[in-house]
DNA sequence: GACTTACGTCGAAGCGCTTCGACGGGGGAA
DNA sequence: TTCCCCCGTCGAAGCGCTTCGACGTAAGTC
């Protein structure tokens, strides 16, 4: 293994001058940077992680929190991980994969450790037991999520609340008087997670703000719980011209559902999303929606802890505005 | 911070007695254990670890390398890491996610800065270009999937020649004489991943054994696609009674498509597929499959990967046999 | 022209842990 | 009884890096 103290030798100055040069932590004349550098490329020098990791009290390594729980939608919670590993490899850090088995111990025990400098948490809920403890680690964090009680914790988000009322604006603005919201599964909603209940605060408030008839409906992520939810909406609201959707997993048997019960999409039934554009773009239908950024989401996530690791301010609040699509799903109302 | 002189002073005795009691790399007086361990929660000390890194040359992470490919099921995916996160936890190591983006040269920067002990590589392709780098570096690695040349590594998957086989083979013998394999997505079979040709070369040769006349259509893992093959299939195999279907994307779709066009499963078709269990379980026809175990699979790389750690010889191919469950979707063939 | 200030570099002191060699004491073998 | 060996413990030497204080030297300042 090739050290600090040979590249030094290498390249004719002390240890210390060595890592000045790789840090810029203190001024190092160009001509000797210049020597350094070429003495690492040559010798293929690499600072040992751990040995680093003693002496600056900095592992440069993060740990993204991920509770798989029941009723998320896996295909997002990956594209969070990927932007945040990218992320944080653009700031020079890499990224420890933590599940929640653990619990909060988990969190407790890489802190202590020092096994990472800073946490991205993921899937936050309404009242999540691990803000406590996260409040008190000595270690930042940012959530992606908003629970009940932000106060003195960092997080980001699409802002859900405003994504529905977008959607809802959208068919008000195409016609549409009455609206059904097809949400996240049940357990979604049971566990307080504050994304799903966000978007049904700002369905509902735009819809009554518009005097639309409206109702919501959770939906299990199975192909025949659409199917069950699109009879019941024809049965209770034969006026329904409008759909909102949040659950990537049946928007396209919920199409289907709906066709098959023989209405057209967008002649008779506009229906709007908030989902990943990439799904919105590929179903047979391609469906207006409000774009899930989750790449844009896990990147500002990183940035922001970023930040916070070099001791800077950051915004408490960062609510992403919705970025809505138009698509093929949706139409002015067809007034017969 | 407490450190392990805290501890010491706190037990009275010296410090590399405490780090030989919470080791156990020599002996050590059960009652000294029991004063040192009493100390340690008393004052709540975690090992520092990079200091435990440098000192030990061991820095109990796992890289976990995840290339995001386009095709790939990510649900599966996130099943094997977080099989490897849980595992690796009972094995007291922690895990670090990379994603290719920084190609082999992310896999060189842990070892190199020794920030990861070792490598566990998914979606291993016929020729990858990660394997002579992985034959170099002195850490040791498990490929989950075989590469075509596997000479000096480890590697597991399920045996998908064998899934394959056994597919056609439950088709047989309920009587069927024309099937057909519905694959993966083009772009799998390109990039020559492995366990794609491996169940087209099993589901072949079973078939060619049985005397069965049979066809082979890999299928994008979009509805839309998933529709045209079944219509294709119809067209140009009208005897056709057996399916396979290896794309667990499209598995619903497919089989809603085929009962559009008027087949009932299984009394018309029967079908079986590769895929996770709990997908196959889930569908509203539940589809006789060979199990992809993807828990299993993700478990037992990591502990040929502990025992690699510790200097133990380890099988250089691991192939776990298929397991088919038999659910509603197959059925002896209905002879007129 | 004497005096500060900043620049560029060095040496040494750790960071917190593991591990190696050493050492006293007790027990078994001879 | 003597010798040897093993058990249980200690002290000290690193592991490879960062960082702090110090020190010349060059460049302003009045």
């Amino acid at each position: 293994m090739v050290k600090i103290t040979d590249v030094a030798r290498h390249a004719g100055v002390s240890p210390s001058t060595v890592s000045y040069a790789l840090s810029g932590k203190r001024p190092i004349s160009e001509e000797t940077r210049q020597r350094v550098e070429a003495s690492i490329r040559e010798l293929g020098y690499r600072p040992h992680a751990g040995a680093r990791a003693l002496a600056s009290s900095r592992s440069n390594v993060l740990a993204l929190v991920v509770p798989l729980r029941a009723g998320i939608h896996v295909p997002v919670v990956m594209q969070f991980a990927v932007s945040v590993v990218t992320t944080a490899r653009r700031h020079d850090h890499d990224v420890l994969l933590l599940t929640q088995e653990e619990g909060e111990d988990g969190l407790r025990r890489v802190a202590d450790t020092a096994l990472v400098d800073a946490f991205v948490v993921m899937d936050v809920q309404l009242d999540d037991p691990r803000l406590p403890l996260l409040r008190s680690l000595e270690r930042p964090s940012v959530m992606i999520g908003f629970p009940a009680d932000a106060e003195g914790l960092t997080c980001i988000d699409l802002d859900f609340k405003a994504a529905g009322e977008a959607c809802v604006e959208h068919l008000a603005r195409l016609g549409h008087r009455v609206v059904a919201l097809v949400g996240s599964p049940p357990e979604v909603y049971v566990r307080q997670t504050a994304f799903a209940q966000r978007v049904v605060q700002g369905f509902t408030a735009a819809a009554d703000r518009g005097r639309l008839a409206s109702s919501v409906h959770p939906c299990e992520a199975t192909p025949a719980a659409a199917r069950e939810v699109a009879e019941q909406l024809l049965r209770e609201q034969p006026a329904l011209t409008g759909v909102v959707v949040h659950n990537e997993a049946i928007l396209e048997p919920l199409v289907d559902a709906f066709e098959q019960l023989g209405l057209r999409v967008p002649a008779d039934l506009s229906i709007t999303a908030i989902c990943p554009d990439e799904l919105a773009e590929n179903l047979r239908v391609p469906i207006t929606s409000v774009a899930l950024p989750s790449a844009e989401v896990g990147e500002r996530a990183v940035e922001l802890l970023m930040r916070k690791l070099d001791s800077k301010t950051v915004p408490e609040a960062t609510l992403l505005p919705p970025r809505m699509t138009e698509r093929a799903s949706t139409a002015p109302r067809n007034t017969p």
